[in-house]
DNA sequence: CTGAGTTATCAATACGATTTGATAAGGGCC
DNA sequence: GGCCCTTATCAAATCGTATTGATAACTCAG
């Protein structure tokens, strides 16, 4: 900024204004084009440490992520995020943590570069509550369906809406003429399962049928488990014209049981998976109708609510819409057949 | 610090000597202690922004990942790049660019906070060589599964052994007792399909089978492409009693496939995958036996050779072997029939 | 012509650490 | 005792920027 000074014959303080676009403190146009041309000569490029010390105002927010390696959805939180934090001239910063366990050390490096907050982002929102270290303390801190194990209730979080969306997935289903609706859930008791059967049941009464009319088996998320649920339905005697899938996982179980016992997707059965999950649902074949989660907007307004003072996010829970996804996996049944 | 220097009776330089462990510096056992002490006390925190200021040393390490949103596996690669970046004290800068378009001011941005070397990562060698953003020019960088437009032959880069995984995924069956082995693969003239492929004629070699006999189809990795050349392959008369898939994707494919055409894996037909993908591989139905990429080695040695001066990988390609994992879809022939 | 207000610029300081060069005290040797 | 070397400590300079308070030149109303 000196050597810029020097070859606009000016002084460094007025370099800095012009840098900074300062509209409180006047150049004139003359000189502020000097500067400009200057620094584009030698090429200047700003110091990031000097300029945060001295201004001690934050420039980057801290993306902590638990699991991002082991999921496919955790990134368009992360992109989301990111693209908030540049739109406000903030930089990311992203440290993964395993499920449990505190990584205390990390999440201080993180403190330590002086951050302007912290996303905390899971892909899901099972798993244990996050154990937030103590170097948070003073920090301000966003949770991405997951919340905090202390003071849960003063946190800011921010979910996908799994209860409209699973109202949507049902909606699939119904809408398309099937009543005997099978609902082959996730992980029973972890809070997205739960909230997905309520937008089944949601679902079922705007059609009138009676939710003790559903066939709810609990499994753990996995494409086996999808398998098995849908073949243990069959060899039982139940013969559901749909069923709704926990995840896109579980769909694809569906799928791969519905082949083994010789049935045709969407002919015979009607599946609807969970997760719009990227490189798998639009891929199968059938492709598969589901319900996207609204990630990308969950980093992006999550931070967006630490960078930006015009725009913030409610202490307690904020919903986002899911997205469904109509593909070729449900048929309308004909008429005569309800 | 000046604090802690305060409290503890001392010199903020002696408060600086220790806290950087200085071993050239030699500091009284019972000093040491009281600043230990009263820096803990008063919960000191270095801060970054002026460490970095005055010891020009770079402390952190930039990650521009091509897709990391889209991909299961470019995740493995960031965090073996955090673990190697923190080990050495430093942390990792993510920034995520789109495959092709060039994100030249993220990259300054990241430049300017004073990077000590840049990981290019990509989860798969296809797409366009990377536009390396001229802000690049004066920073170490490593690519990882991708190339520079220019200068690749004097960049560094690290690859995983897609030859010898090819290799690996071919003995599957050929010491199963396979013979007669098709190769579903992916997209034509992508760097890790012809090293696949190549490594499935060395695989062949080795038990004297012909690579002419090898029957290989061209895809482009996706499950719909595994599905179609699979019963393209049936709908010619082709018979082969293994198929050799040219990622879990196509492998998932030929699975379902196989099921449409009345076929059991692995009773009539064993597969064989690639890529070891998260929530896939392991939990179809038979178990896919596949063959793992080493991305969190890549991201770990690729890191590594920036903060590490003992640790180098020199210019040109490093290969890094890929890890077979045998799981249930492939079965030995019995003797008789080979 | 004067004083106040505006415009354009700058000198000096502060941010919190690292690094350099200096100083003082103690020990060993002749 | 005088000299040198080692040990233990510190004062001061420095990194590159933002910010504050001052100054000089100019404008304009009275």
């Amino acid at each position: 900024m000196t050597d810029v000074a020097e070859l606009a014959g000016v002084s460094q303080t007025t370099v800095s204004f012009v840098m900074n676009d300062r509209a409180d403190i006047p150049v004139a146009a003359a000189t502020r084009r000097r500067i400009l041309e200057a620094a584009d000569r030698l090429g200047y490029r700003p110091n990031r440490a000097a300029q945060q010390l001295r201004s001690q105002r934050p420039a980057t927010i801290g993306i902590v992520t638990r699991g991002i390696a082991s999921s496919p959805f955790a990134g368009q939180t992360v992109l989301g995020a990111q693209r908030a934090a540049h739109d406000a001239g903030f930089v990311c910063m992203l440290v993964d943590v395993p499920e449990s366990g505190s990584s205390d050390e990390e999440i201080a490096n993180l403190v330590d570069q002086g951050i302007g907050g912290v996303l905390y982002a899971s892909p899901r929102a099972g798993g244990p509550p996050v154990e937030v270290s103590r170097h948070l303390d003073g920090t301000r801190t966003v949770f991405s369906y997951c919340w905090p194990a202390e003071g849960a209730n003063r946190a800011t979080v921010i979910l996908p809406d799994d209860r409209s969306g699973g109202r949507d997935a049902a909606r699939m289903v119904f809408s398309a003429g099937h009543r005997d609706v099978a609902f082959v859930a996730g992980t029973f008791g972890e809070w997205s399962t739960t909230r997905r059967w309520e937008g089944l049941v949601d679902a079922a009464a705007e059609v009138e049928v009676d939710a003790d009319d559903l066939d709810v088996r609990y499994g753990d998320y996995s494409t086996s488990a999808g398998r098995l649920l849908t073949l243990q339905l069959w060899h039982e005697g139940r013969r559901p014209t749909a069923i709704v899938a926990g995840n896109d996982r579980m769909a694809l179980g569906c799928l791969l049981a519905l082949h083994e016992l010789g049935l045709t997707v969407p002919g015979d059965v009607s599946v609807v998976g969970f997760d719009d999950q990227e490189y798998l649902a639009s891929e199968l074949t059938p492709s598969l109708s589901t319900v996207g989660l609204p990630f990308w907007e969950m980093g992006y307004r999550a931070v967006r609510s630490l960078v930006d003072s015009n725009y913030r996010l409610p202490v307690g829970e904020t919903f986002v819409d899911c997205i469904p996804v109509s593909r070729d996996s449900v048929r309308r049944l004909p008429a005569s057949h309800i």
